[in-house]
DNA sequence: TAGATTGTTAATCGATTAACAATC
DNA sequence: TAGATTGTTAATCGATTAACAATC
């Protein structure tokens, strides 16, 4: 019956910029937008701005543009920020308890209701009024609470394992922070972070710079021999 | 005179993946792989992984593949991965001691020597035999020092700011953590993070997913109806 | 030599951009 | 009504995949 189509996760990845984007002008209370209003702010195309939204539904007014504030929910809403998701952090190393302490996950609805970890020191103490548990205790706390998401901040080594396990025990989604890609047998969504690969391709990006720089030096230096 | 089509980045963006695997079957002692092989493991067409390799020159073989370990070597030097980065974080928040504390950056060539804050309860504190100095000195410890790549981890409000600052003394990276787009005008690359769009996007997949079972719910449902 | 597998060209697919009729 | 701007179709561009001759 409903032959839509998926829409693709290149838009789908940019629906977070669009939603910051406009709750920044909801906050400068700019009421209407047009496309090419923001299209000039994002740096992105008016054409794919509409295009975008379109996936979704027809969200603007011909000869007005967009009302910022119904666009800004109705992004809200594909995004699924108001369905007050619960997550668990699994590994409380100094990354764990970096995600635990960012507040701005619950402001979204992503509500954390558990931190685990093996290492006995840890255990035991508090972030942000969650006591770290045992990783022992793991499979209970998932069977007896509706947890959504699992932040994965564990060791490389213990990554597979462990998302293999909470993926069997129903989990929805897994937010890898480990080098590694994730491939599940169970029915669970991924989305890997992969830090490392992000600076790897920093360093790729300010290389290929030096490397024209040094390149436009020598073109210079040719000209002035001749 | 070079006349070589630009990388895209989408082949750039794969080329810590590839890094990732070659690592792993060089660890496991593998000399030789296939594209094939390969395709097989990471789960993207030989196809590609030909493509891909040939931007940067034709490291196979008709007839063998390709040497893991000279693949490996010739993409660690790709990405520039011989190139002994300095780095300074900036902002000592959890996210900035996260990143202070994580090993494997410096294995990759990338060197941290200096940690920067405004907190004075943070000041002089060590991390990793690195002293958290005052955001006051950042200027004069630029000027002093080579400073390849600055990782922001200060609050939101704070980061355009410290961004066009440190551009401006000539740094050559910005690794942003802030959920904001960096828009430079100094010549500096960026590499934003967004982690919060990240778990975002995860939020939208879990949606979906969810939408889709219901929808086979109501299918399944209406057949036994009639 | 025969088999394997690359490098590379051509075909396909998908995503972005342009254009414009519809309409507020 | 005239001007603005959308929604949407068509054109373009780029990225992925297929195919195969070259060659180890």
């Amino acid at each position: 019956m409903d032959t839509k189509k998926k829409v693709s996760l290149a838009v789908i990845r940019r629906l977070p910029r669009y939603f910051r984007y406009l709750s920044d002008l909801l906050q400068m209370d700019i009421t209407r937008i047009s496309s090419k209003e923001l299209s000039a702010r994002m740096g992105i195309t008016a054409s794919q701005i509409r295009q975008d939204l379109n996936c979704f539904g027809g969200f603007g007014q011909q000869g007005y543009g967009y009302n910022v504030e119904s666009l800004y929910k109705e992004i809200s809403n594909i995004l699924g920020l108001n369905n007050d998701y619960t997550t668990i952090i699994i590994g409380a190393g100094h990354m764990g308890q970096a995600l635990a302490n960012y507040g701005n996950f619950e402001k979204r609805g992503y509500k954390l209701i558990g931190i685990f970890d093996v290492n006995p020191e840890l255990v035991g103490r508090k972030i942000k009024d969650i006591e770290i548990s045992h990783m022992d205790t793991l499979e209970d706390f998932i069977k007896n609470n509706k947890v959504d998401i699992a932040m994965l901040s564990v060791p490389f080594e213990q990554t597979r394992c462990v998302a293999d396990k909470v993926a069997g025990l129903g989990i929805k989604g897994l937010w890898n922070f480990s080098p590694m890609d994730l491939k599940i047998s169970y029915d669970v969504v991924i989305e890997n972070v992969h830090l490392s690969d992000s600076l790897m391709v920093l360093g790729y990006k300010i290389n290929e710079k030096l490397k024209e720089s040094k390149q436009q030096k020598t073109i210079k230096t040719s000209k002035h021999s001749k």
